[in-house]
RNA sequence: CGGGGUGUGGCGAAGUUUGGUAUCGCGCAUGGUUCGGGACCAUGAGGCCGUGGGUUCAAGUCCCACCACUCCGACCA
């Protein structure tokens, strides 16, 4: 390909709306354009770099069994019904009419259509197990699309599905899934993306892992132990708070007019935050009925857990003075019965506690739950922080990092065949459903992560199994005939030879030339130049700049090709098989 | 869904307070001079100032409504 003809362009300036650096540089580097929010068209460059991404995750799932197959991107209504979800699944479901107004969706993952396509198939107990797969497109209506690539409505995913008669089949296989996707994050060049333990929602199932790449502008933010190696989503991570038992004391109003948040009350009792109860106030969204959860003052609601505990849908209710709860003065003590309280495992041990009064500008000290409160159940509603304690050790060393999510994976159970009817007969005559693991991997998110995490300032840094191109030839002064003659014949001797090959022949100046090279993020640059043939040399460099070397012309195109060996065996060295 | 912000040639911005000829840089085209990290000179093309209404002799600028995009938060199967 030469660079002259490939549509996009390469622009200097940061277009205004871009926040992370991996939009700036594919919007920059011509990789991609914007359509509409959360919407993108690819470039040849972008393309190309899927398309290699697409090709690693197949390889990797055709190697653990896997067949390629492929679901429509409309689907009709129907066969959601079938599973439920057409009611549970809110607006990011695009529902729409076709001609004859039968309602259809765009499909947005594929349990559905999985069952559908194998449930008659799937019979017989001889069959299992088996998994299928595709790489299509979503779409997602998402609220709030961000940071280019990294968060789309329509984008390209990998998704599997498997099938098992039994649990442990399902687990073995689990398995080995989990370690296709190391191997696959591996090959694309960011074998730092680590596994953690995270929460199924509403996907259903027990068991579920998301792979992590970790980076500040990450949205997921994830608990790890650096003493144990414990590793979770902190929505999944079990909060675990011991408090030495306090002793208790006598009950007493306290007039609070201008304390309302924690802060304040520690600043006017001159107290830690194992004398502080904090109230949160939740509403559940179908019914609206008030949730009201008490925790330690310093500690935060996992809204995961609690939506995961009741059972429904919550949001965060804001309290009025016409609530039926005085915002600020909310405390267990004398709590109205109109509202659901629930009690955080946190306040274990407190027996003197200073919670709001349930009467504005007023709280009381002294609170002992066990005598006042009717002991409580406490269950796990909060958020594990910074320094926190391992649920797996038991130390206290938690520490908190952000993360972007490029792979999930699900022990999904028996929902979809259950809710769709799908069965087999097994060994004994006996009807069965079968069990279901489900595997997902964004192919344009793990192109934006890689350049996240593998760029500088002027570009980014692919790494050659999934560049755009192996090598790029920067021909400066092709106007020159002996630049051009050895220039020409280098790009056709490496197209010979199956190198892919991006060659640069424009008449710019040598600044231009190499910020598009640096915007393009080849591997190996190779430089023609009047100055270079004069010695009968050119210069080859590699992108992150641990290669920079003069060869003789005559030597160019091996020496090409050992370092496109040596780079891909450095990548693949670091690779579990 | 809640709260902010922004819409002016392809891109980045100024102009809006105080209404009066559409402005700058990049890019693009043509010619010339340059030539190893986004060169220089000259000439030129390209914009119903997000949309619709209103006020006014006159609206990018003031008023009303709408739309789009974006940021923070919520949701994200």
């Amino acid at each position: 390909m030469k660079l002259e003809k490939m549509v996009g362009e390469r622009f200097k300036e940061k277009p205004s709306d871009c926040v992370v650096e991996s939009h700036s540089l594919m919007v920059r580097g011509g990789y991609m354009k914007f359509v509409a929010s959360g919407i993108f068209s690819q470039f040849p460059p972008l393309k190309r770099i899927c398309r290699k991404i697409e090709q690693i995750i197949r390889e990797e799932m055709d190697a653990i069994d896997g067949q390629e197959v492929l679901f429509p991107v409309v689907l009709p209504s129907s066969l959601w019904e079938e599973s439920g979800r057409y009611h549970d699944v809110g607006s990011e479901l695009m529902r729409m009419q076709d001609r004859n107004k039968t309602p259809m969706v765009l499909g947005m993952t594929h349990e559905e259509a999985a069952v559908h396509l194998v449930r008659e198939y799937g019979q017989s107990y001889t069959k299992y197990p088996f998994m299928i797969y595709q790489i299509q497109t979503k779409f997602r209506d998402e609220g709030r699309p961000r940071a280019g690539l990294i968060r789309t409505r329509e984008f390209t995913m990998k998704d599997a599905y498997s099938f098992h008669t039994s649990q442990e089949d399902l687990e073995e296989y689990y398995e080995k899934c989990f370690r296709a996707y190391e191997r696959i994050f591996a090959r694309a060049g960011i074998g730092e993306v680590i596994s953690v333990a995270s929460d199924p929602g509403m996907m259903g199932g027990s068991v579920s892992h998301e792979f992590m790449l970790l980076t500040p502008i990450g949205e997921d933010t994830i608990a790890i132990c650096p003493e144990c190696g414990y590793k979770a989503n902190q929505e999944a991570a079990e909060s675990i708070v011991i408090n030495k038992p306090t002793g208790e004391e006598e009950l007493k109003l306290v007039s609070t007019p201008n304390e309302a948040t924690i802060d304040d009350i520690r600043k006017l009792f001159g107290v830690g935050y194992e004398k502080t109860c904090k109230a949160v106030v939740y509403k559940k969204n179908k019914t609206g009925d008030l949730i009201v959860v008490f925790l330690r003052g310093d500690l935060e609601v996992n809204e995961t857990k609690l939506r995961n505990y009741i059972g429904e849908d919550i949001s965060p209710a804001t309290m009025t003075d016409d609530s039926i709860l005085p915002a600020g003065s909310i405390g267990p003590y004398k709590l109205t019965d109109k509202v659901t309280a629930l009690f955080d495992s946190s306040l274990k041990n407190l027996g003197s506690l200073i919670c709001g009064a349930n009467i504005k500008g007023h709280h009381y000290t002294g609170v002992s739950l066990s005598r006042d409160c009717g002991n409580p159940d406490m269950h796990d509603f909060a958020k594990i922080k910074e320094g926190g304690i391992c649920p797996e050790c038991g130390k206290a060393a938690i520490s908190i990092s952000r993360g972007i999510e490029v792979g999930n994976i699900f022990q999904l159970g028996t929902k979809y065949t259950e809710a769709m009817s799908m069965q087999y007969i097994d060994q004994d005559g006996e009807l069965k459903y079968p069990i279901m693991g489900c595997y997902g991997i964004g192919v344009g998110r793990l192109a934006a992560s890689v350049c996240e995490v593998s760029r500088d300032e002027y570009g980014p840094i692919w790494p050659i199994t999934i560049a755009p191109w192996q090598v790029h030839i920067c021909a400066l002064r092709a106007d020159e005939p002996q630049v051009r003659e050895y220039a020409d014949k280098l790009y056709n001797e490496l197209q010979r030879e199956k190198i892919e090959v991006i060659y640069d022949d424009r008449s710019v100046s040598a600044g231009v030339m190499f910020s598009d090279a640096d915007l393009l993020g080849v591997p190996i640059r190779v430089i023609v130049s009047p100055r270079n043939i004069k010695e009968s040399c050119v210069e080859i460099v590699t992108r992150d700049k641990r290669v920079n070397m003069k060869v003789e012309t005559d030597h160019c195109a091996e020496q090409v090709k050992a370092l496109i060996a040596k780079l891909t065996a450095e990548i693949e060295e670091g690779i579990s098989t």
